[in-house]
DNA sequence: TATTGTTATACTCTATAACTATA
DNA sequence: TATAGTTATAGAGTATAACAATA
């Protein structure tokens, strides 16, 4: 197999592997996928309305009205009303959320030093060089695609 | 950022695009994920019974029921009757569903040239041993993970 | 008039359980 | 008794459209 495929390929297996391993241990403590997705960003950027997590998350505000509503009712973020706007909602992390973050934060570490074990460092950094590479040339792509939809 | 960290947010971060980039492309021509996973094995196993396609995919046979009337729906695959075994139904791949296969592995692997433009064969070719090894962590990884389950 | 969030509705993927027809 | 596939039911993620409250 030519070795361009092969990265695909490999990419392609990461992809389902990484993905079974994070929703197998995001179960275990009650989230999905898509709900920790958010919980990231509300980490990243701090309290936030649901308009602001709808466009970080590039997903419609009915859905983020719905990861919003599961998360609160499972004690990972609470709402408050905006001060200033009173048509806006201000989604924060309570402690549960907060502590969940760190925690997640120390494991997705340690998973990604597991990754990489058995590879020298030089490898290593050759590998992230890679992959910036692909993942630029995916950005490219992406924006490309874009162009051409705006222009039809 | 460290480089075993990068590693992994590259990923992650690949995973999301390359994701974004296959779902775009599909539903252009009226396919989901799901379904396509299915005409891959289809295509790789031929003509298979559902409990065969329900193994492969590691997913419920009710599932794949409901993937199998919409491919079949949809004109890229058949039913027919198994011809020795009265309960069980052969899947195979209708004209339509072998061009788009073929059409597809064309796409992928042009795909996979795109990605490594830039960079040279010996870099192609360490990224993707680099990507075994990760994928081989990864396995590894599942395994335990499935130990530790089978021993609880 | 535009924006924020919600209700209403719908589609896809996924799962388990019960059931039918066959082995 | 076990297996292949379906019906029934349910939950999660996602989307669009209509609507109420507010800007």
């Amino acid at each position: 197999m030519a070795d361009d495929v092969r990265v695909l390929d490999r990419l392609l297996e990461i992809t389902v592997l990484l993905n079974k391993d994070m929703t197998h241990a995001l179960g275990e403590i009650g989230l999905t996928t898509a709900r920790t997705h958010l919980l990231w960003e509300l980490h990243r950027l701090g309290q936030s309305t649901q308009q602001t997590l709808a466009t970080a998350l590039a997903v419609s505000a009915r859905n983020v009205t719905g990861l919003v509503d599961a998360l609160e009712s499972t004690g990972f973020v609470s709402r408050r009303p905006h001060p200033s706007d009173r048509r806006a909602t201000l989604v924060g992390l309570t402690e549960l959320g907060v502590e969940t973050m760190t925690r997640m934060r120390r494991e997705r570490d340690q998973l990604a030093q597991q990754l990489v074990a058995g590879l020298g460092a030089s490898e290593v950094e050759r590998l992230a060089k890679g992959l910036d590479a692909v993942a630029a040339r995916l950005r490219d792509l992406a924006t490309a695609e874009r162009g051409d939809q705006a222009a039809s």
